[in-house]
DNA sequence: CGCGACGTTGAATCAGTTCAAGCCAAGTGG
DNA sequence: CCACTTGGCTTGAACTGATTCAACGTCGCG
């Protein structure tokens, strides 16, 4: 799959003509050559679930754009509780860019692949493309915005409410299969680590859900959401 | 205080070069004309203890950077349980440029002064100077590293912890005066918004921290850390 | 002095954790 | 093909850290 060809005319002589993301990546309104410069810095890894791609503390050598499957950014504690602090999806960006240190773990959750720059390449490029460094700082202020949107579910919602944004967020941003089913790409202990529960609480949040039928469960991942209203309404406090 | 006094020489012809911020605000290393130009769309603005300069979900059109003074920004859920998600000091820039709402309120927790600039222009003028757009972006990368770090806080720490790491932070935030008492900028209903606790806990916790030796209270915002070490170890989990 | 806001302290309650057992589906090997 | 393991998930019962509710202090200010 996805093998390296090189056609000959100009502008089509690189990866990223074919590449799934390209819309939406920060890469997405460069210039033809510069997208070209681009890719000649990076090149494409793929990632089995589980592996670490990034660890929290390590100085900062790569950044990457994600071009498919889901990742977890996380950190811990000394003695090892876990948070995670974000979860990536094809077309976004990861790693830190103009800083030294790297703040938090990057593993993927499924299989992945992504375009991986080394960092100090990336932020020269960057400096010298400012259409680059603005999409960039778009996609950072939304970041922002959504996670210290999360900071109060962490800080104020309760377990109930918490499981139930978790999952309107999920079914926001997953495909649901025919039968509106989607697929969590977490296991109930990341989704614990999200939430900052243990995975009993998640669990038993589950099920009184399922109970009460607002949503259904197939098998350990898949979820459909049968009341959306009353779900949206458990999210805040009612 | 402060008067908008114009004097005739060209580049010395505006308000900025007695900013008391200049060398640490994203305006920092624009050159000299263009500084000029970015404060010919702002103004100084003076805003009272309480005083709040943007609300949550109301459409983004300011933003500004701290001259002086400290602020909170805050969500809060439908009935009324607060999440403090950031705290501003001098020289910090507050508002959601390139974007349509404001995630959350900004409220001044001291009496402050504000360079103040209509979102629009704002935005404009960064897309055209990209030093302060780098600038902007370096910042909103280290305010996603600080709250992504706070998650940690909110969502795996206890009561002890969080208070010892609220305390650590404000320590190294804030100056000392000669017996190495910081004045705490937050009541401590606040801090309890902060950390995602209740008042009576974050009472309690700064009480037994007393007891123990750790810290000294003088008054009600009064706060000297007297074993930063032993501080230290309760942040994390010992 | 007395009022009002802010902070502390105590006792009871409860949401969520902890610990322990059991369940289920998917391998693995005899 | 069936016993047995294994890993993830669920369920139950006991426990506990933080909240809730209520009373009491205390500081600053008219």
């Amino acid at each position: 799959m996805m093998a390296m060809t090189k056609p000959a005319r100009d502008c089509a002589s690189h990866g990223c003509d074919r590449c799934e993301v390209r819309g939406n990546a920060i890469c997405a309104d460069l210039a033809c050559e510069d997208r070209a410069a681009l890719s000649r810095i990076g090149r494409r890894v793929h990632l089995q679930a589980g592996q670490t791609v990034m660890w929290e503390g390590d100085s900062s050598t790569l950044v990457a754009n994600v071009i498919e499957g889901t990742l977890k950014l996380s950190t811990s504690t000394g003695d090892g509780r876990e948070q995670i602090v974000g979860v990536v999806y094809a077309s976004d960006f990861i790693g830190r860019p103009f800083g030294a240190r790297t703040p938090h773990s990057v593993t993927a959750l499924t299989d992945a692949r992504l375009c991986l720059y080394p960092r100090a390449a990336f932020d020269n490029f960057a400096r010298e493309h400012s259409r680059l460094e603005h999409r960039l700082l778009q996609r950072t202020l939304n970041d922002l915005d959504r996670t210290r949107a999360w900071m109060l579910l962490l800080g104020r919602k309760n377990a109930r409410e918490k499981v139930a944004t978790f999952l309107l967020d999920m079914a926001r941003r997953l495909p649901a299969d025919g039968n509106g089913v989607i697929d969590l790409p977490l296991s109930r202990q990341q989704i614990a680590d999200v939430l900052g529960l243990t995975i009993e609480t998640v669990s038993r949040q589950m099920t009184d859900l399922k109970r009460r039928g607002v949503i259904a469960l197939e098998g350990r991942r898949g979820v459909c959401v049968r009341d959306a209203r009353r779900l949206e309404n458990m999210a805040e406090g009612s």
